[in-house]
DNA sequence: TAATTATGGATATAATATATCCGAATTAAA
DNA sequence: TTTAATTCGGATATATTATATCCATAATTA
């Protein structure tokens, strides 16, 4: 069981979207600078985002995104549905009605006992995800933040966002 | 998320392993042609198995597979540890200290707090599937099976396991 | 010794993840 | 209206992993 790294770095991405003032915007470089990571594949993961609504977008000179709701109504299991998808990870194959012994179809009416006990510890993931909203994130970040940093990111910010007044 | 068709194999073949006598066993081929699935693939599925304790081996004539212990003390997350390893579904590359903006070592005493709370929520998804040993898989799929069908099991493992005296 | 059976390694192929690039569409400002 | 900035979607390339098979070897029993 792998979660793709694209769901590590759509995380970070939201989380310091998170701290951008009402109606500010960061392009695509300038996320990729301030989490150090390629930006043609973060690109790619904005996209997903934007798909989700996640993340407004705004083509443009002085484009860029920003949150496309309150950070309090995304959760990290939100991130990650839509980076990787929402099928099921464990794949029933339906082998109970394999071979010599296989099951009638009047016996397969419910699910396999086994794809039913993977969906139901999936369940338990998502939940748990879902559980944990952005701000969440943003405020344990910033609890073990030192002065300095926190000064560093309001200049950073300051520096790049664009539709600051 | 995607957990790899060598657990939903393994799973289905302890759920058959289970239902045998004591001290009778299934060769892989056997195994294979009651699960309706290739025998050399099924082969890896069951070393992994092996070095795993979860199933004990045979070599030789009358050889094969049987349960290394009770079925009420294998869960699936046995199976699915084995097949698939304990190495964590989210991988931490430590965005956090990357950028303009990077944590300094002393701001990264904890775990990053995305990474955290992944841990935690497959810590759910584990203890979901350690809740349910074999024994659970087989009842209930006793429970639905017609009574044809599970005489015809009686009979399938009465002509193909070894070991039977 | 002969027959049977799991083991480990090597290998081949398919699928997916990772990463990048480019033209088109969009937008704000000059 | 032009220009520069910016995201979007598609195409592509590469690396990694999953899937599947085969074979020589070791072990075991009759």
């Amino acid at each position: 069981m792998k979660i793709g790294k694209g769901v590590e770095w759509a995380a970070h991405a939201c989380a310091v979207l998170a701290l951008l003032p009402q109606d500010a915007a960061l392009s695509r470089d300038a996320l990729a600078e301030y989490l150090g990571v390629p930006a043609p594949y973060l690109a790619k993961q904005l996209q997903a985002l934007s798909r989700a609504n996640i993340v407004m977008t705004q083509r443009g000179v002085a484009g860029g995104y920003r949150l496309a709701r309150d950070a309090g109504l995304i959760s990290l299991w939100d991130i990650t549905a839509a980076l990787e998808g929402t099928t099921p990870s464990f794949r029933c194959t339906e082998i109970r009605r394999n071979g010599p012994c296989g099951a009638s179809p009047g016996e397969c009416l419910g699910p396999c006992d086994i794809a039913a006990a993977f969906q139901h510890a999936e369940m338990a993931f998502r939940d748990a995800l879902s559980a944990v909203p952005l701000t969440d994130i943003v405020s344990k970040a910033t609890d073990v933040a030192f002065e300095d940093r926190k000064g560093r990111i309001r200049d950073w910010i300051e520096q790049n966002a664009t539709g600051l007044s």
